[in-house]
DNA sequence: CCTATAGATTACCGTACAGTAATATATCTT
DNA sequence: AAGATATATTACTGTACGGTAATCTATAGG
């Protein structure tokens, strides 16, 4: 699930913008087709750890705040040698009582 | 090819230690099956960038020495943003005329 | 209102990599 | 020398991820 960059680096970018569009994460994506991100965004949201919201006809994504303290963190706990330090800055966030947007 | 991180440690390895056995690879890799480092071998002995030399029952494995200089540098240089430090050490075998064992 | 376009998702397919099990080859034991 | 064991490879299979193309939904334009 989370051993994957990719979708590491969508929880990074939603946890430093708060909210994204597709087509905006997809945009940070050179070398992934949008509907690509959008799969791996589908992944997410089954898992609980994204959650979507209409606007017009494109889908603000943001990390489901919740999730956050209750099972994100904890899982970064357990795995964080192996992580980007990006991540990181997710745990910094919310040390922080900042909801990410 | 190289895009694998696992290809990427074994070859990591290789200059590190010199030579190594599929076993002692493998031994490197507590979450792979020996079967899988030796299809990694496989494809890095097609590719021409290591060598095997049989020892008995195992085989000894080592980075082909010609192609260190010719195909990995160059190659290590295109996308070494993308890599991991360890293969940094590589480059520094080669810069100091060091043939690795 | 009907068509065209934008954004997002889904359907479908190919490829890469991991595992288990089977197979080859060499060494050891008796 | 024959069988048992060690080491490595191969055969087969499943799964995850990526791409292209088709589809859905909403807006924009005439």
């Amino acid at each position: 699930m989370l051993a994957d960059p990719t979708r590491r680096r969508v929880l990074d970018l939603l946890a430093e913008h708060g909210t994204l569009t597709v087509g905006g994460l997809a945009a940070r994506f050179p070398d992934l087709v949008p509907s690509g991100i959008s799969k791996h965004l589908m992944v997410l949201r089954a898992a609980g750890l994204v959650t979507a919201t209409r606007q017009g006809r494109q889908r603000l994504y943001r990390i489901a705040p919740d999730v956050l303290t209750t099972a994100l963190l904890p899982w970064l706990a357990k795995y964080a040698p192996y992580w980007s330090d990006a991540l990181e800055r997710l745990r910094g966030l919310v040390e922080d009582g900042e909801a990410p947007a």
